[in-house]
RNA sequence: GCGCUCGUAGCUCAGUGGAUAGAGCUUCUGACUUCGGAUCAGAAGGUCGGGGGUUCGAAUCCCUCCGAGCGCGCCA
């Protein structure tokens, strides 16, 4: 990559000034970075290292910068110049032949383009949405199970091994469940006309209502003659595996698919909590108090005071089957854990961290990322939750109305750190103010350029065979450098874990194309064969490259719009 | 009360300790006898919530105050 070339550079310049006596030799473990400059006036790539150096050799930055831009040899390298500027910046610039091989680069990768190696040998387990399987997938999991996805994509292309899963919480003893099956139960007798009411702190909404109806119409009154606790086993069950089932389609209906669905349940059956527990207790990490165990959280975590694991009336607690799942995780030799929750859930890190710790894993080894709101506006209103939906608003009334594209879209427009809104009419207009459109606008926009030539005769000539130089109008270049940059775009999104940026740098593309498109016609009278064939195979770069980005976000690239 | 997160243009949001804080929307003015006008060019719009501090340099790091959201169960 061009940015390590640079580095070198640097890196050997120090080297020489240090060698030869015109800087000290302390600065030779100087931190090298290569950054681009905010205003493309400062040219391509830059270096603040004189800046950084200037304190410690106790001399002005210009002064640094001046020494070391003297021993920097330029010829031989992608580099035109190095300049100084500003406070002490070396701006460089490159050569023009640079950027023109970066189309040869695009062409050979084809679809792995922008692919690397900053995550080769990890092995991550990305763990997202895992919502209770007591209602319908709302907008937030979506916000998750869209980044998920994105990370899932992003890591893959940075040579990660990477592994998805929902955690399913279907446990025997969640009180969750029961109620659960408690409403269902309540819902299926009402069907029959019996007047049972669902739990006062049971689910209301009234998916619950519709389900009872499907239950009620493909069994029959089977159930009404059980007795209670007989007929809250069987809705418990029931109701769980109705939901889940439907998660799993409202999440395939926003194009997210998991390697794996963990049942919480299936930790109790193989042992693993129990042994989980058992193990802490050996640790030390546990104790007994008021009929009670309780994890040292506090102590292992910082957490604000201890945790049960197991409630005086022995049943475990979620605490316990969840250091028992991570520990699961772990065994399976993953060395990077990922897990994607809401911000309501941010006073839980501390104890499952403490889990992790006292099951004698690295707790740093597990990132947890906490995603805001999102919060849905109609015409400047608020969108609530419904009745029907027990409060929430359901994703798949949201894909529903905007369609998957902008759904995912929406849900990566903004970092996750903040509370986003957006408002349902932009998100469906078919105009430039809806920034899904103007995406993949440029994708479609090419692919049209690139037919018409198709219909005219005109064959696309291979980028590796064209003559590339032609390529030296501003915009032609500007769009060169925009594109060169996905590789870096790629790598640093990953390691930032926000695929937001890919949105933000996908219209950067876009813009770039548009104002290629508007000053350097390909396929217009008075065009020389040669510089058409080159111009046609700068479009087909760029379709490559905007593919391949809106592949990572998870949202199709489409030949026509 | 304690803890976590967040306050950037009228609105929605970017911004990795660096150069004159950037986009889009909105408003206004324009563009090619259309390789797709779902586009492009230009203008207007800022005490980066307030105040201290660290630094050669702070929207970014620290402290404090103000405001917003969320969390503080033997629920998940």
């Amino acid at each position: 990559m061009v940015t390590d070339e640079l580095a070198t550079i640097v890196r050997d310049a120090v080297a020489s000034a240090c060698a030869d006596g015109t800087l000290p030799s302390d600065c030779m473990d100087a931190a090298i970075e290569i950054e681009t400059p905010r205003n493309k006036q400062f040219g391509d790539f830059a270096t603040n290292v004189a800046l950084a150096l200037a304190r410690t050799v106790g001399m002005s930055s210009r002064e640094v910068a001046e020494r070391l831009v003297a021993h920097m040899p330029l010829e031989g390298t992608p580099v035109a110049s190095a300049e100084i500027a500003g406070p002490g910046f070396i701006n460089f610039r490159l050569r023009t032949d640079w950027l023109h091989d970066a189309m040869v680069a695009v062409e050979e990768r084809a679809d792995q383009y922008g692919h690397n190696t900053s995550m080769a040998g990890k092995r991550i387990l990305l763990e997202f949405v895992s919502a209770n399987p007591t209602g319908p997938i709302s907008v937030v999991n979506g916000r998750a199970a869209a980044l998920g996805d994105s990370l899932r994509r992003l890591f893959t292309a940075c040579g990660a091994e990477v592994s998805t899963e929902f955690y399913v919480n279907d446990a025997l003893n969640s009180t969750q469940i029961d109620l659960l099956g408690a409403s269902l139960a309540a819902r299926y007798m009402q069907e029959f006309g019996r007047a049972e009411a669902v739990p006062t702190d049971g689910y209301q909404g009234e998916y619950l209502i519709e389900m009872a109806r499907d239950i009620a119409a493909e069994v029959g009154p089977v159930y009404c003659d059980l007795s209670p606790e007989e007929r809250s086993q069987v809705f418990r069950k029931l109701a769980a595996e109705r939901m889940i089932a439907q998660q799993r389609e409202d999440l395939a209906a926003f194009g997210v698919e998991f390697d794996r669905w963990f049942f919480e349940s299936s930790l109790y059956e193989s042992g693993e909590v129990a042994a989980a527990i058992e193990q802490m207790k050996q640790a030390g990490w546990a104790y007994e108090r008021d009929g009670a165990l309780w994890l040292k959280s506090t102590e292992l975590a910082g957490d604000g005071q201890d945790r049960v694991l197991v409630r005086s009336n022995e049943r475990e607690t979620y605490v316990a089957a969840d250091a028992a799942y991570h520990k699961n995780k772990f065994d399976r030799g993953f060395t990077h854990l990922v897990n994607i929750w809401g911000a309501d859930h941010h006073g839980y890190v501390a104890r499952l961290k403490a889990g992790i710790a006292a099951l004698g894993y690295d707790p740093d080894r597990c990132t947890i990322i906490l995603t805001q709101m999102v919060l849905l506006m109609r015409g400047g209103e608020l969108v609530r939750g419904s009745k029907r939906a027990g409060d929430i608003v359901p994703l798949a009334d949201l894909v529903d109305e905007i369609g998957r594209d902008a759904a995912r879209y929406y849900c990566l427009l903004t970092s996750y750190e903040t509370t986003a809104s957006f408002d349902l009419e932009t998100a469906k207009r078919q105009s430039n103010d809806n920034p899904v459109y103007y995406a993949q606008y440029a994708h479609a926009r090419c692919a049209a350029v690139l037919r018409r030539a198709e219909e005219a005769g005109v064959p696309l000539r291979r980028a590796s065979e064209v003559d590339r130089s032609l390529l030296a109008h501003p915009k032609e270049l500007e769009l060169l450098r925009t594109l060169a940059a996905f590789p870096r775009e790629v790598r640093q999104a990953a390691e930032a874990m926000a695929p937001h940026r890919l949105t933000a740098y996908v219209r950067v593309i876009g813009q770039a194309l548009h104002q290629y498109y508007e000053e350097c016609p390909a396929l217009k009278e008075g065009v020389s064969p040669d510089l058409r064939d080159s111009r046609l195979a700068l479009f087909e770069t760029t379709r490559t490259v905007v593919a391949n980005l809106l592949g990572l976000l998870g949202v199709s690239a489409p030949e026509r719009m």
